[in-house]
DNA sequence: CGGGATCTTGAGGATGCTCAACGCTAGTGG
DNA sequence: CCACTAGCGTTGAGCATCCTCAAGATCCCG
């Protein structure tokens, strides 16, 4: 589980949050050294927010940039009429604002309580000269973020419902194994909506599936938003259309 | 149109070819001085490859980064039964390989002749210590591609078929404009074929979409892949769902 | 001209959407 | 303590959009 105790902890230490941070080994930060982490903990605010609060505005200017430190961020984008586009789920560790433009790129959206570690971004903008790990960290981590941007294009231009699902599952179990958890009961935090608007697909759809796939028993619906995975190899082939 | 007369001046410099660039204002190049340019020259190679030749193949070893300086090139992703997703389309001045992984995320095909500056990827990247700027200006170029697929997650998962046409056409015009071409006739070299995979519909589905557009007057098909396009505003608006 | 590739058009059908009702759960207040 | 409600998830019936399959039209290059 997440480690929630962490402002207790930093109150004893307000000039270096950094040093006792949860997510610290996983996020952007770990590129740098000591008197770096300080130089940028300088810079960092640790803030809470409560659910389904919006944490930034698609088209504002982009004055923050964000480490989610623990909890759920849901990125969308919309169209003028309410479509949605769900473009990504943050999880602790995560960063929110690799983009470093002007103005944001989509809006932000908290799934339950969130806590997360903000920047002002000309302050990092004007650091990356001074720390060039960093800058090569945040140019790898751009790298990896367009990788799975290119996959989620061919999900969502060619997948069908089926596997758009099936690949969904698979992803989230991928990524809580790369933050330590569990890989096969996996947890699904978010609402069908949020999937729906995920994979280009409406609620019903969703749901529809997720019944389909557990009556043929490839997957398990437990309590708590928890589904089992059993066989992995066959959820692999069956999000590739084998 | 686009410069073509590149090699033959090249040849009389050929320790420098980067003057004579014929993209050299538009391309990741544009942020060096002379000196690190002249580094940079070192690593490029000039090649030409014919249509539908393949550049690079998804999952090879990435050996190779290139800078487009003629043509055409369409990235794209297939599944196992040969499903295909289009995930861009790069015209001279773009840049092939921003994401400096190990292996490439995607295959590229020339699109009719095509023309490339070609660098080692391992060079590049001994270089980036050195040249704060080219760091600098790769992390906004990344920037930037992630910025464009987000808005194609959107178009991909949440638009209709006729918004998808829509939005591709103001693309193309846009990005033509860019280049200093026109923004209003636009070029449009590419077969329906990719369109539609680009856009996660079908070759007839396209078609029919361009037909019915024309015949509603807002577009119109000109000889040699040119297409019309009178009602920006319009354009703009349909492309949202107004 | 001829012929292959590309594009267009047509008819029928399937996937996933819309609209609607119902069930479940958790939180709330009497 | 329990009824009530609101939110979320599930299920069903009918339908629209887009796909599939097929045939014809057009273009381009030799």
């Amino acid at each position: 589980m997440v480690e929630l105790t962490l402002p207790k902890r930093r109150d004893t230490v307000p000039t270096s949050p950094c040093a006792a941070c949860a997510v610290q080994d996983r996020v952007f930060c770990s590129a740098l050294d000591a008197p770096e982490l300080e130089r940028m903990g300088n810079l960092a605010h640790q803030i809470s927010v409560p659910g389904r609060s919006t944490i930034i505005e698609e088209g504002e200017a982009a004055e923050w940039l964000f480490n989610v430190t623990a909890g759920i961020v849901k990125l969308y984008k919309l169209l003028p009429d309410g479509r949605q586009q769900v473009t990504g789920f943050l999880f602790a560790g995560d960063f929110l604002g690799i983009a470093l433009n002007e103005t944001y790129a989509y809006s932000a959206e908290a799934i339950g309580a969130v806590q997360l570690c903000r920047f002002p971004r000309v302050g990092i903008e004007g650091l990356l000269g001074d720390l060039p790990h960093l800058e090569k960290r945040l140019l790898t981590m751009a790298s990896n973020e367009l990788v799975q941007a290119q996959d989620q294009l061919l999900l969502l231009g060619r997948k069908t419902a089926r596997e758009k699902v099936v690949s969904f599952l698979l992803n989230l179990s991928r990524r809580a194994e790369n933050r330590g958890e569990s890989a096969s009961p996996v947890n699904v935090p978010m609402s069908r909506d949020a999937i729906a608007d995920y994979l280009g697909l409406t609620t019903e759809t969703v749901s529809r599936t997720l019944t389909k796939l557990k009556t043929e028993g490839c997957i398990r619906l437990l309590a708590g938003n928890q589904i089992d995975l059993p066989d992995m190899e066959k959820l692999i082939d069956m999000s590739e259309g084998d």
